[in-house]
DNA sequence: CTGCTAGTCTAAGGAATTCT
DNA sequence: AGAATTCCTTAGACTAGCAG
């Protein structure tokens, strides 16, 4: 497994190279870009990322204060953007009451306690929750998606009835705890699931991990 | 019959709430 | 406890209808 595991990476860098993620100025745009992604493409929550840009809205404080049906109004984009609304301001009230609004000071947190915290919010779910950690905050947690899901259900690593723990215990069970590689990692395979392992017609034919089964 | 445009449909994508 | 439903926009695919 471990061996597998550490292929498939190989793999995967070399063919499609490092991928560079996050796009975000800050830590804490991250964490804002990690809420409203939920059931969303990319392209939208950039379309609101934006106009909260423009605004010169991106602190905690700044957001925070504005009224949630004009928080809403300007992260439509995204979609559920009254939900979206809420769980962001939920988040803000979390990270402003408890570490004042500073990344540092979050940073500071151990891990599996802060993922407790997080989880407790009303609007962060475990993928949420360790994108966060992982991408804002640089803490070696991987996260798990409907992508790698899907890429590990076709190659035989998991079942359908596999649940999020389950998944990501797979990962971490078997690689060095390191920020660097869970990040690339994932990166990789969202960037996977996009071009080959496609929900509907997957193109395994010229798939980079064509053959790659578990043993 | 071809080429356009306007309208309709579908896919993509998490977490909480509300059934059964 | 597990399954279904709710929350929404955007891009792209497809279709119908019409003008040339």
């Amino acid at each position: 497994m471990r061996r597998q595991l550490q292929l498939i990476y190989k793999i995967l860098y070399s063919h499609f190279g490092p991928q560079r993620w996050w796009p975000a100025e800050s830590a804490f745009e991250v964490m804002v870009g990690a809420i409203l992604t939920q059931n969303t493409n990319w392209g939208n929550v950039s379309r609101a990322i934006d106009n909260l840009r423009q605004n010169k809205l991106i602190t905690p404080n700044k957001l925070y204060k504005l009224p949630q049906e004009r928080l809403a109004l300007l992260i439509r984009p995204t979609g559920y953007y009254n939900i979206k609304a809420k769980r962001l301001r939920e988040f803000l009230r979390f990270f402003l009451k408890n570490y004042k609004g500073s990344i540092s000071r979050i940073s500071r947190e151990r891990i599996w306690r802060l993922r407790e915290f997080l989880l407790a919010i009303k609007g962060i779910g475990p993928e949420t929750a360790d994108s966060i950690m992982l991408y804002a905050l640089n803490k070696p947690v991987f996260v798990i998606d409907t992508y790698t899901k899907r890429i590990l259900l076709r190659h035989g690593f998991i079942s359908p009835d596999f649940g999020y723990a389950e998944v990501q215990n797979l990962f971490m069970k078997n690689l060095k705890p390191q920020a660097g590689l869970f990040n690339e990692f994932h990166a990789l395979l969202v960037r996977l699931a996009k071009e080959y392992c496609l929900k509907d017609n997957p193109k395994c034919h010229s798939c980079p991990l064509k053959g790659i089964l578990r043993a």
